[in-house]
DNA sequence: GTGAAAGCGCTAACAT
DNA sequence: ATGTTAGCGCTTTCAC
């Protein structure tokens, strides 16, 4: 139906030249074994004869297939298609194809994306983990079988695996630090699900910086959601229906930061001088809200890059990640005006 | 080395069951032919055995591969990421996979992603063009193949390829009528590479409403570049040092629009008041943006869905498209205050 | 420098 | 309802 011509094969290109399969397999390659020549020849028939390799069969015969599988939340959103971006740049560098798909922060869907990528038999996957989920059991397989598995952004100490992150404790420390130093006291908290290391870890980092600042911990402070846009919003319905007025919030992204400013503003509140408001990713937005977005820069391309390079290096044993379990990449603290109180 | 087992095959569950690999096989895919307890049966060891399924070997026999390649310029813009989330959702609830690859706005690395994509016997391929690209020979193979090829966006009117799209010209021409009608009659269209139809189209479309509209075209309004961010803030420098402004911008996306619109505001020009501006695509930033940008609605997660659809009911013959040959979604004209100069 | 042959694991046509 | 058989196209070991 849809093909319209046989396929050529390396036994046509073979008999035409009269010469073996091995060796049209061999010259197809480029291997030095076979005469300049007979290269050539074989080269210039397979393109006359629209010859086009089949990766199958050799896949199946080489039990590998130059692929890494991909795991994400969601690809729509700013920082993972930065950090998708980088990975396609290093895989594609490398000689490796991506599959791609997303769980759509859910532990079902993510299951079987999974069971898909094994079936699939990538050579290593990628994953960044859904927003609900609790067990991990789906990635045993991998496991038993030796398939690399890194986690990024979205990690978990399962079992070996390594993980790379940044720093979310000390990221989120120095945020709420900052904004201690302007003044604040009557920090918001907005984050998400306490299963995921992420935000636990920010979560900690604000309650430290908290504490070692002597200003007590607020439970009535703290909004856990999924950091949406619909959510930033409605957290800043409900600060501003309080008797008391928080001065200052960080919220565990820009995307809900930015929706949290913008209802707060349309309320009159004045930002930076009646809230302080914090994000985290160094999304592009924070640099169209206005006032600028205060954020820790996360490095998405840069974490794409390097998740991409440690699970190759892994297949091609360069190097033994098995004694590293977590790759630690640098962010920064950007001071921009929505949390500047003081001049 | 990463296979600490021996994969079991369908072969070994056959022997330990007492039965053909044909019934294995068929008993795996829930083949109503094979009896419920042997199904049962089957499933059971396979689970036990840590059976995989190998689609190498099922593809290299089955001549597809239930997968469909995409190509696109970058993964990490706004609109592509939406449009890429909508074939995937597409594409995973028909069955298939994606294997997605960006060419970095280059035709060269388009056409090794094309090749790639070619030898991995996509059994469909989804494609927006790279900012570049002049050629089309790339996409010949699978024409001559007669493996289904559709352009999404950035699109050609290469051979009988269909491609989804929006009416470029026609949401230009009406953003464009638009600032006219708010009093705009010295109107600065930045645009991108006219080889690309939806920019040739959107600069049509802009010609003409000013034609309609009896305001004279000039040369010297119009700014063609990549549309990025930095073009966008270029463009802004270069208007500035004119000696009249013009009163109105149209660019051809939101992130050049708000670019540019940063730059004037940094340089006490007012929005509206002073210049009117209008983007295109309806990104979220659009709203954070102050004043929030009047812009066209396009919609990037339906477009992507349905690319996906669209290609795989060709893929089922379910749906002979060789007729049509564009498929042109709705768009919506979004006015906000960015363009409001009169109440 | 080149060839012969076997086999990777699955599926489908044809049998029974 | 299940089995037999052949073959998808490539790679690789072992020969010469």
């Amino acid at each position: 139906m849809r093909h319209l011509e046989k396929e050529v094969t390396i036994y046509d290109i073979a008999r035409k030249l009269n010469l073996s399969a091995a060796t049209v397999s061999r010259g197809l390659k480029n291997n030095p074994a076979i005469n300049q020549t007979t290269r050539k020849k074989i080269a210039a028939a397979a393109d006359e004869m629209g010859y086009r390799f089949n990766s199958f069969a050799s896949n199946l015969r080489r039990q590998r297939t130059d692929t890494i599988g991909v795991i994400v939340p969601r690809l729509n959103s700013n920082f993972m298609s930065e950090a998708l971006a980088g990975m396609e740049k290093a895989a594609s560098e490398a000689g490796y194809n991506l599959i791609i798909s997303q769980s759509h922060e859910s532990m079902i869907k993510e299951r079987k994306n999974a069971a898909t990528m094994f079936n699939s038999r990538v050579d290593g996957l990628l994953v960044s983990l859904s927003y609900d989920t609790t067990s991990m059991e789906h990635f045993a397989p991998f496991i038993k079988k030796g398939i690399p598995l890194l986690f990024f952004d979205r990690a978990s100490g399962y079992k070996n695996s390594p993980s790379i992150i940044i720093d979310n404790f000390k990221a989120a420390y120095e945020i709420v630090s900052h904004l201690i130093g302007e003044g604040c006291s009557n920090i918001v908290h907005i984050t998400g699900n306490q299963s995921r290391d992420i935000y636990k870890k920010r979560f900690e980092g604000y309650k430290r910086a908290l504490e070692d600042h002597t200003i007590p911990f607020r439970d009535d402070l703290v909004f856990i959601n999924n950091l949406s846009r619909q959510e930033g919003a409605a957290a800043a319905e409900e600060i501003l229906k309080r008797p008391q007025l928080p001065d200052g919030i960080f919220a565990a992204n820009d995307v809900c930061a930015i929706s949290c400013m913008q209802t707060l503003k349309q309320n009159g509140i004045k930002i930076p001088a009646d809230i302080a408001i914090a994000g985290f990713n160094n999304d592009y937005i924070s640099t169209v809200a206005e006032p600028n977005l205060t954020t820790i820069n996360y490095p998405a391309f840069e974490l794409g890059e390097a998740a991409a390079k440690t699970l190759i290096q892994q297949l091609t044993n360069s190097s033994d990640l098995e004694n590293e379990n977590a790759l630690i990449l640098k962010h920064q603290l950007i001071v921009r005006e929505s949390t500047r109180k003081r001049q």
